[in-house]
RNA sequence: GCUGCUGUAGCUCAGUGGUAGAGCGCGUCAUUGGUAAUGACGAGGUCGGGAGUUCAAUUCUCCCUAGCAGCACCA
């Protein structure tokens, strides 16, 4: 007999060998039913796994979502694999695991890989397995035993996989019902037909790679969405549909911010609309760090290769740099322009060098230190075409760059001011929350590895500090994830739908200033070398604007909203009057515009209304005979009558930026 | 860069082996209306580019190119 504790504290002794699904049925019947998988000691086990020691178990159901979830998404991806086979022989089975929303399963297609076309059919097919209710059976097998049955059956890449874990080591696969099995870890539920047939949904196709490395073969991969009821999958596909109206390359569109076209991929032409923002986000920042000890700098867009070939980068990183030959082209030949013979110049893809060469010029002492040089640097990446997204991924970005030169005893101080300024300015943007990340050291890197432990430690420690490495900050490190020439803490900030975004960023280097031989008169009176703080909060002007356009749907904020207001007349009589309550708005620094068009007042609120105009002025003959104006707000019905006066004071003081707002 | 899908009017999209259509937008006219679409008329397209098959290609095939989704990449 062995002894079960339940989590309510109660005990009861069964015998070896009991499984947890018999102790649900004792327990009662409901619970028989709705158990789905066993918790042992703390570990996710099958519900049909015989007990066979004395633990805690703990059954689980649909009310443990994340692990009900887990279970169900691990399931349906077998279930996936199941129906690819039987639809397609030949094809071979590789990898499935769950996703956040579901599952995905990599196949080896026997002839071409699969289309969405086959989607409809492989549901089709699932749903079948899943209403067969077919057992899922756990079975042990001796590692040499599966490769052979697996290389009988001629799945190659299962085969290979199998004979990566240790010799003699005995591995776990799944039956489902008698006539189809795959190598798994488990656990999963007792049989398919726990799972709902109407709550996945096939999502889409695409390639990836085998073990997730570009030299491996492209296999097929199949998406899935799976959830525990069609309920779940209904919010789930809402959801995606809310993210879809909130994208921004849409959103750009139809608000007129800017267009991108094939002739400069990659880069973005801003439009009066759009550059608005732009503008905006700039006067800020540059407020902001004018505040914070920053010197504003400007520095070169081409630089020799031979700098590049000192800081390192034309080694590192110039698969992704553009070059120029430092030659007139030839404009009357047809053939190439590079002759050879000229020297090749780099645009930046990166400020910091520059920055270097800034800090360099002079003798610097200690006590110039910290020396913050900041610059809205542009740079340009050559990122591979399948990257470039919207303005999220581009070619041609602005960063809201600097570089904190200072002592080893100032690092931690330094860390610490920035955190809190990017928490201030994240806050001022709008975002209720974001975590801190600290991404460690990357396999292809420069610097020894006592520089890597030391700089890791500083950026952990100021976390740390400044109370922020906890669980409300979503503090976490993760490793691998690091710049090639120093660690990095990164901010991620939360949505208003809860994605998430990575943005600022400081790092600490001891490289760079190495290689580009930076140095400080120290008290001493010896030369020594200054720590250098890469760092920026907004990240990219281009994809900061994206993601404000996506968190607020369009609807940005008054102070960021390209149009401000718009004063739509009623009736033409009351055009001259518009005109005069539109120099006023103007003049008070108001970016607003009058709608002096013959129509109806009902199409000129729609129209605005659905161009996210976030004030409206209406004014007719009553108002222009009152010298009135009445404000219909963005999404409300009622209005406000106002005299001129008013309104000008209410808007001009509404649309303050956040940090001219909470200064008075 | 890899895999799949897509490219038709300014925008969103329909369509066909015999050189094209809708809605919105735009222009003109009528209308002067009180808070989410007034009506009529009109202009607007080398059907992404190139090659091939065909009597005939926007439609079928191939190549290129760009966009989209994912993968890989992301200082």
């Amino acid at each position: 007999m062995i002894k079960i504790t339940l989590p309510d504290g109660s005990s009861r002794e069964v015998a070896m060998g009991t499984t947890p699904a018999q102790i649900a049925a004792d327990i009662g019947p409901g619970l028989a039913k709705a158990a789905l998988a066993a918790k042992i000691d703390g570990e996710i086990r099958d519900i049909m796994r015989p007990l066979e020691q004395d633990t805690e178990l703990a059954l689980i159901t649909s009310r443990d979502e994340e692990d009900a979830l887990e279970l169900a998404r691990h399931d349906y991806a077998h279930v996936l694999a199941e129906a690819v086979q039987n639809i397609f022989p030949g094809t071979q089975i590789t990898f499935g695991p769950s996703t956040d929303d579901g599952f995905y399963y990599d196949f080896a297609p026997a002839g071409d890989p699969f289309t969405d076309e086959d989607l409809p059919k492989i549901e089709e097919e699932m749903k079948r397995i899943i209403s067969a209710n077919k057992p899922l059976r756990r079975e042990v097998w001796e590692r040499d035993d599966l490769i052979a049955r697996w290389e009988k059956d001629g799945e190659t890449f299962k085969a290979e996989w199998a004979a990566e874990l240790p010799k003699g080591d005995e591995i776990t696969i799944y039956w489902s019902g008698d006539d189809w099995m795959d190598m798994c870890r488990g656990p999963h539920l007792a049989s398919t037909g726990k799972l709902d047939p109407k709550a996945f949904k096939l999502m889409r196709v695409s390639g990836a790679y085998w073990r997730g490395d570009q030299r491996n073969p492209q296999l097929s991969r199949i998406y899935g969405t799976g959830w525990l009821n069609k309920k779940q999958l209904n919010a789930h596909l809402m959801r995606l549909e809310e993210a879809g109206k909130r994208d921004h390359r849409k959103l750009g569109q139809e608000m007129d911010l800017f267009h991108i076209q094939s002739e400069a991929q990659g880069s973005i032409f801003w439009h009066a609309k759009g550059f608005v923002i732009w503008r905006e986000l700039e006067a800020y920042m540059r407020r902001a760090i004018d505040g914070a000890g920053y010197d504003e700098i400007k520095t070169p867009q081409l630089m020799d290769v031979d700098q590049w070939e000192q800081s390192g980068h034309w080694g590192k990183y110039s698969e992704n740099m553009f070059a120029v030959p430092d030659e007139v082209p030839d404009a009357e030949s047809d053939g190439p322009v590079v002759t050879g013979t000229a020297g090749m110049m780099a645009i930046k893809p990166m400020n910091c060098p520059a920055h270097v060469l800034v800090f360099r010029q002079g003798i610097k002492s200690y006590r110039d230190l910290p020396l913050r040089l900041f610059e809205h640097g542009c740079c340009h990446r050559n990122e591979p075409h399948g990257a470039l997204h919207g303005l999220m991924r581009v070619r041609q970005f602005t960063q809201d760059d600097a570089h904190i030169f200072c002592r080893e005893d100032q690092i931690v101080e330094e860390v610490q001011a920035f955190c809190a300024l990017a928490e201030r300015v994240y806050k001022e943007m709008g975002f209720q929350g974001f975590a801190i990340k600290l991404a460690l050291r990357p396999e292809k890197r420069f610097g020894s590895d006592e520089d890597w432990d030391k700089a890791e430690q500083e950026l952990r420690q100021a976390v740390i500090d400044a109370g922020m490495a906890t669980q409300e900050y979503g503090w976490e490190e993760l490793p691998g994830e690091g710049a090639f020439y120093a660690p990095k803490l990164e901010w991620h900030l939360t949505d208003a739908i809860g994605r998430t975004w990575q943005v600022g960023t400081i790092q600490s280097d001891r490289v760079l200033p190495e290689r580009l031989d930076a140095s400080y008169v120290g008290e001493d009176g010896g030369r020594h070398r200054p720590v250098m703080l890469h760092r920026a909060i907004f990240g990219s002007y281009e994809r900061f604007i994206g993601i404000l356009i996506e968190h607020f749907a369009g609807k940005m904020p008054l102070w960021l909203a390209p149009t401000q207001a718009v004063v739509a007349t009623i009736v033409t009589d009351a055009n001259d009057y518009a005109e005069k309550v539109v120099g006023q708005l103007k003049a008070a620094g108001i970016r607003v515009e009058a709608d002096l068009r013959n129509e109806k007042i009902n199409y000129k609120v729609r129209e605005h209304s659905v161009g996210k105009v976030p004030n409206i002025l209406v004014v007719g003959m009553r108002e222009a005979e009152e010298g009135k104006v009445a404000l219909r707000r963005l999404g409300q019905k009622e209005q406000q009558f106002l005299t001129v006066d008013e309104a000008v004071t209410l808007l001009r003081n509404e649309a303050l930026p956040p940090d001219l707002k909470s200064a008075e």
